[in-house]
DNA sequence: ACGACCCGATTTTTT
DNA sequence: ATCGGGTCGT
């Protein structure tokens, strides 16, 4: 494709930001005006201008996004030639550079990625060696400390000397006591692999000019979601040069809580000067009923770049608020109003119709209805099946593997299944590695340990010990990684361990499925990356986003999506529920106490941007919260955009009452002829 | 080592 | 309401 036939497919915005390749450019790409489009069309424009593929590097935060990236891009150009762009997200990018220089930071190679419940519990350790884990100490609120820190570069010197109170003062201290047990264990958080390559890049000039001398185009997507540390690395990446694009939107900035900073792409211009800003406007997405609730929505904030969407889609159907009796009146209303619309409208199908709620409780109602009336669904984020326990168990069996020195996934897994080494062994263990910094794993078949602990136990560790030290040069080796797996597993006991962790033998047996499928999905990788190491998948599992992980045996036919308003960024719908648009969950009140609203009213407006065509507010007239039932109150947002919707009685929009809703009418009336209401 | 019981918290969660 | 964590008794 040449650059001129690039451009016909783009309207004139697009084309001015596919086309500007040098220097900074910020690209304002408002709710579905194209901007995925935008980016791989740049791409293939700045390929068709002579520019290497090697030389472009594409950020993402999403692994499904980078993917998305990659296959738009492999279309328009050639897979082959796509293959050659680097495109990835933030971490992978990281974590590949760190794999290759951590040496440089005194990390040994095959250093492990500690995920969530390893940060908790080094961080309770960290937290009880300071004599600072008393009842009550929020360790969840430290945890969050420390990642905002790490954003932003700080130390835990840094983080010292930054403190404005006691509490955060004894939170630093904790910081620096995580940390130092981290590196002990030569393990990384997420939040390091940022830290790490910024220290990488200032402190070692030379990997900072092979970097930008690979590396002379950068394109950064979801920008308004960059954290400082991102922030710092992408600037020092960019270098003078700065052939820059960043893409994204302010309005649609919802993860400040987590440490982005909308002020990145609100300061871009100044933050480069020079920068050319394009603004997509036009909505390839909703009609402008919707539209104008968006835009009315949204314009309640003041800081932001000013821009207003439209389409060429027709005015189409106001959004309609409605209210129901109570939760459940919600979810049947929902279910009756998918039927209905499916049977008015034939060409829509399941796929096309989402759910939407503030906080994840709220699908739990919404579930039973679709259950009842028969409707599949699939849950975004929901129970993810990596997220189990014997799931994790099993990782943790293989990271240790991987990494000797990982003593919070040896903790993991001493005790499961029971060996015989429960307290007394871990005490003796910490005692170890804190006198004399032995690895826990090294610990097991020494003198000291073996004594500590009862007969029994002994052996168990021994043998743990030594299967560790048998497997060493099988997982160092490349290729059939699935059987090696399956053997290692059940040879250090954990698979027949299963029947004696779970007593039920249902509950047995379904995990026991889950760890094949788990194996299956070592298979699965490995198809498609051959004779790849135990390293390099657990490295891909560790960066897995959520939504990667859920369990693939949810029917695969069509379902209705339900999903938090966050997890539905970049989603779109012909059709879209919003529930519980009420006081208090949406905004959601700990937002309100934090004086965040203005967060919340974007994330209003990505929830309003999904839809399509139809889209239904919807509130009760009472609602059960924390097993308490109590009169629900309108979300101050519904003021906002009370000109441009209509306040709709259900009964006007549900014509026919569906069966299901029939017979819960009748069910209702039975029970109160019982006396049961 | 394990189960019963109590207490407390309880927004969102791209990696 | 519900889940997870912690404690305590067996």
């Amino acid at each position: 494709m040449t650059r001129e036939e690039i451009l016909a497919q783009l309207n004139p915005e697009q084309g001015e930001a596919a086309s500007t390749v040098n220097g900074p450019v910020l690209v304002l790409a408002g709710a579905g005006t194209g901007k995925t489009r935008v980016i791989t069309f740049r791409i293939a424009y700045m390929l068709a201008s002579g520019i290497m593929p090697e030389a472009i590097l594409g950020m993402t935060f999403t692994n499904k996004a980078a993917r998305e990236m990659k296959d738009r891009l492999g279309a328009l150009v050639s897979p082959a030639l796509a293959e050659k762009v680097t495109l990835g997200t933030f971490h992978s990018f990281c974590i590949r550079l760190l794999r290759r220089e951590c040496g440089k930071l005194g990390y040994l190679p095959g250093f492990t990625i500690a995920d969530d419940s390893d940060q908790q519990g080094i961080l309770k350790q960290a937290a009880g060696d300071l004599g600072c884990n008393y009842d009550g100490f929020p360790l969840a609120e430290v945890q969050s400390m420390i990642g905002r820190w790490k954003n932003k570069l700080l130390d835990p010197d840094d983080a010292r000397r930054a403190a404005g109170n006691d509490f955060e003062s004894t939170a630093a201290g904790v910081y620096a006591r995580y940390q130092s047990l981290l590196e002990m264990q030569n393990s990384v958080d997420f939040d390091d692999m940022l830290l790490l390559v910024h220290r990488l890049l200032t402190g070692f000039p030379e990997v900072l000019t092979a970097c930008r001398e690979r590396y002379r185009y950068l394109l950064i997507d979801e920008y308004q979601d960059t954290n400082a540390a991102q922030f710092t690395i992408v600037k020092l990446l960019a270098g003078d040069e700065a052939n820059l694009c960043v893409v994204g939107d302010d309005d649609q900035s919802i993860y400040s809580w987590r440490g982005a900073d909308v002020g990145n792409i609100l300061d871009f211009p100044e933050m480069f000067p020079g920068a050319k800003v394009v603004k997509l406007e036009q909505n390839y997405r909703s009609t402008n009923a919707i539209l104008n609730t968006a835009n009315a929505a949204i314009g309640g904030n003041a800081r932001r770049h000013d821009k207003s969407l439209w389409s060429k889609l027709g005015s189409g159907e106001p959004p309609k608020t409605v209210r129901l009796d109570n939760a459940e009146g919600e979810a049947n209303f929902i279910c009756g109003m998918i039927k209905q619309i499916m049977t008015e409208q034939g060409s829509l199908s399941y796929n096309d119709f989402a759910i939407l709620y503030r906080s994840n409780h709220l699908s739990r109602q919404l579930e039973l209805g679709l259950r009842q009336s028969g409707i599949p669904f699939k849950l975004v984020g929901g129970q993810e099946f990596f997220k189990r326990r014997e799931i994790k168990d099993a990782v943790a069996y293989l990271k240790l593997a991987i990494n000797p020195r990982d003593d919070q996934s040896l903790l993991r897994i001493l005790g499961t299944p029971p060996r015989g080494l429960a307290e007394k062994a871990v005490t003796q263990l910490k005692r170890g590695r804190a006198s004399r910094r032995i690895p826990m794993l090294e610990q097991l078949a020494a003198s000291e340990f073996q004594q500590a602990v009862s007969a029994k136990g002994a052996t168990a560790a021994r043998e743990l010990a030594d299967i560790y030290r048998r497997y060493q040069p099988t997982f160092a080796q490349p290729g059939g990684l699935a059987g090696k797996i399956n053997g290692f597993l059940r040879d250090v006991g954990y698979l027949d361990g299963l029947q004696r962790v779970y007593k039920d033998l249902d509950d047995a047996m379904k995990r026991r499925e889950n760890v094949d499928e788990f194996i299956n999905d070592v298979a699965q990788y490995e198809s498609s990356h051959p004779d790849c190491t135990l390293e390099a998948y657990l490295e891909n599992y560790a960066l897995k986003e959520e939504n990667d992980k859920v369990d693939d045996n949810s029917e695969n036919g069509e379902a209705v999506t339900l999903s938090t308003v966050h997890a539905a960024k970049g989603l779109e719908f012909p059709v879209v529920f919003l529930v519980a648009v009420e006081k208090g969950l949406f905004p959601h009140e700990r937002a309100v106490e934090e004086g965040s609203l203005d967060e919340e009213l974007r994330l209003f407006y990505v929830a309003v941007t999904r839809a399509k065509q139809q889209l239904y507010l919807l509130r009760t007239r009472e609602r059960m919260v924390r097993g308490m039932t109590k009169p629900s109150i309108p979300s101050p947002f519904l003021a906002l955009v009370r000109d441009t919707t209509e306040e709709t009685p259900p009964g006007e929009l549900l014509k026919t009452l569906s069966k299901d809703a029939m017979r819960q009418a009748f069910a209702n009336i039975f029970d109160i002829l019982d006396g049961k209401k």
